[in-house]
DNA sequence: CGACAAACGGGATGGTCGTCCCGTATCGTT
DNA sequence: AACGATACGGGACGACCATCCCGTTTGTCG
């Protein structure tokens, strides 16, 4: 590969990592081009779609994310890692339109995208929340698409991608959520809508 | 007004009601216009612009809610009737994905439109949230941006528009999160037991 | 240095969509 | 029945955008 090559490759990569953390899918690739300096041809070549520029730069967000995971995993106890892990979660996301987005299922699967490039994020949730659940500390009956979908519920604050304050209340409303009621008795019933 | 007008009026309102709830925002106004069996111009004509006309859809929507929200107000105890108002929006919005995209925030500000139609939302909102948490039946510093939020985390969970057992439990998740923490005189929530 | 392949830039292309317009058809009243 | 006002249909228009292409430049190697 040419230097010429590599070097627009890495501007590419980093032009599209800010204009996508901040304006999310929507941004047009002639706006990233600009950005980078280069024309859209050379976006295009190194990336033939938009969405797989878009891919690469979730992919890179979604490794550390794993690397994460695993830490957390292997260093607490299962409710503390699990926990922590939806907080770490909502904080990158919040820092990062285009993962969030990525995470509300707008774009493309990020699951089966991750599993493409070897990575397993599927698998580092699973264990998580096996862990958690097997430890009492969430409810038995969770399943990650419920946790995947309080994540989004904490991005969809109002604020949520500038206020970390308000962020940090959501995370503690949504994980009150998620943790095993006191005193568990799976008979009783719930709220009836009237 | 005559006669044709009104009747296309109303088959268009019809159509882009289906079109809408099952597509959400992004169905073409050809799209409607060819469900309802008139010209795009017709479209255009009773409705200037497409947002307007998605408007005046959620707008007939967001009446029924807040003749409800003020129903459950007027004869259920405070709590009950925030959580059955909370799974109510839910529900709601599942069956009509306009509504939902509505409330996520894609498209326009509910809230600001319905008071510009003299829909009091904001106002049996804070009304319901405000007499569940005098009644400590919630979190104390909750606020309806957070109430909001947890709306949305449950439609975008996998399955949310499909799945009714899905969605109970994913309202039953998040009420728990947003009631009040145990010890901080409970003085009896929704979540009853019987 | 010189030549060739590789990469570049950015305009052309094709597609989608909302909005506007105007010739035509229909309504409603005289 | 006739006529003016009103509404209709659907094509024209303009904006936006991702992708492709090609004449030109630049890096690399002999």
């Amino acid at each position: 590969m040419r230097a010429d090559a590599e070097r627009n490759r890495a501007r590419v990569l980093a032009a599209a990592m800010t204009a996508f953390a901040t304006g999310g899918l929507s941004v047009s690739v002639a706006e990233i081009a600009r950005r980078a300096g280069v024309g859209t041809g050379t976006v295009s070549r190194h990336f033939p779609t938009k969405e797989s520029l878009y891919e690469a730069i979730v992919l890179l967000r979604v490794g550390e994310i794993v690397d994460q995971a695993r830490w957390l995993a292997a260093t607490k106890d299962p409710g503390t890692a699990f926990f922590a892990f939806f907080a770490h979660m909502v904080d990158q996301a919040a820092a990062n339109r285009g993962l969030a987005e990525a995470l509300a299922g707008d774009g493309f699967d990020v699951e089966a995208a991750a599993a493409r490039t070897g990575l397993d994020l599927d698998g580092v949730e699973r264990e998580l929340l096996d862990h958690a659940r097997r430890a009492g500390a969430v409810r038995p009956d969770l399943t990650w698409a419920d946790v995947k979908a309080l994540i989004v519920g904490c991005l969809a604050r109002e604020g949520a991608f500038t206020d970390a304050e308000a962020r940090r209340r959501m995370i503690e409303i949504a994980c009150a959520g998620l943790a095993a009621p006191p005193g568990h008795d799976p008979s009783r019933g719930m709220i009836t809508g009237g």
